[in-house]
DNA sequence: CCTGAAACCTGTCTGC
DNA sequence: TGCAGACAGGTTTCAG
């Protein structure tokens, strides 16, 4: 499901609140349930609970595709992978079919909630840690950091000579983008997702760098994408330029969108608008 | 260093 | 209705 956009819709609405729900910052953590092992990364299964009940959530962030909510010195970092979500429940109930991690959360009128690690693919990883730097070691950098310079970006992609599209979808390259975000950037950007990055010249990386903002931007300014079960309430995708859009007309050019495969992932693209040359 | 294949999992959809 | 196969928003590991 998450990529970057529906990940920062998420920790905005746990650290701000909703209609629906309250924030969860200075709940405190009363009671935590594991359903599936493999999901929690770290600590041991067993020291969990010791490790986290008691403390009171103080912020709730994103670095890349990771959640962040910290509990003052430890932090909980969640990754979604391809089915997880996180998501608020008011009052105490039993646990549903995907349910692989609740926490039983009280606030300051003294209400249960529940914030619940769903995910029906079991890929998703949650650790708690005093030292969340270590998990996030290999990140890149943020896209839409300004420390980002086109000249910086142009660069590490003269550097990496590999394929486009996986050079995007590398999170130690550039922390953030997954398979929807990317065929989106690179429609916008008028490039093939099988051109090599060391092929760009330094106007084509600049384009790059300001269609990847321009398209995680709107994705944010509308929640993120809700495609088949598993995210709500984002709507970008009724906006998808060519994600899944096979055979419809390109929004640009109206010629049909074609579905490759590129690095084992299903890739949209517009021959004519983004030309695929060496 | 790069690429592709396989593994980790469950659910949905399509076609016969 | 049943069943096989393809496919799904991600990442890691291994072979070449």
């Amino acid at each position: 499901m998450p990529e970057l956009p529906e990940v920062e819709t998420i920790a905005r609405s746990l650290r701000e609140g909703t209609a629906e729900q309250p924030s969860i910052l200075n709940c405190q953590i009363e009671r935590v349930k594991l359903f599936w092992q493999r999901t929690l990364a770290e600590p041991a299964p067993t020291k969990l609970s010791h490790l986290i009940k008691g403390r009171k959530i103080t912020d709730v962030g994103r670095r890349g595709k990771f959640l962040m909510i910290c509990l003052g010195e430890v932090t909980l970092q969640i990754h979604l992978r391809m089915s997880g979500d996180l998501l608020i429940r008011m009052g105490d109930f039993p646990p549903d079919k995907h349910d692989r991690l609740i926490l039983w959360l009280r606030n300051a009128s003294g209400e249960t909630l529940q914030l619940v690690f769903n995910d029906p693919r079991k890929f998703g990883r949650v650790w708690a840690t005093s030292d969340p730097q270590r998990v996030l070691s290999a990140l890149g950098p943020e896209p839409l950091d300004a420390a980002l310079t086109p000249t910086i970006f142009y660069e590490s992609l003269i550097r990496r000579k590999r394929l486009l599209k996986p050079l995007l979808l590398d999170q130690t390259f550039l922390a953030g983008l997954g398979n929807i975000y990317t065929d989106e950037v690179l429609h916008l950007a008028k490039l093939h997702p099988l051109r090599r990055s060391d092929s760009l010249k330094e106007d084509e990386a600049e384009r790059l760098l300001a269609a990847i903002r321009s398209v995680l931007t709107e994705g944010i300014a509308r929640n993120g994408a809700s495609i088949d079960w598993v995210y709500r309430g984002g709507e970008f995708q009724n906006h998808f330029r060519v994600y899944g859009r096979a055979g419809q007309p390109c929004p640009e050019c109206g010629t049909p969108i074609t579905r490759i495969v590129v690095g084992q992932r299903g890739t949209h693209v517009c021959e004519r608008c983004q030309p695929y040359f060496g």
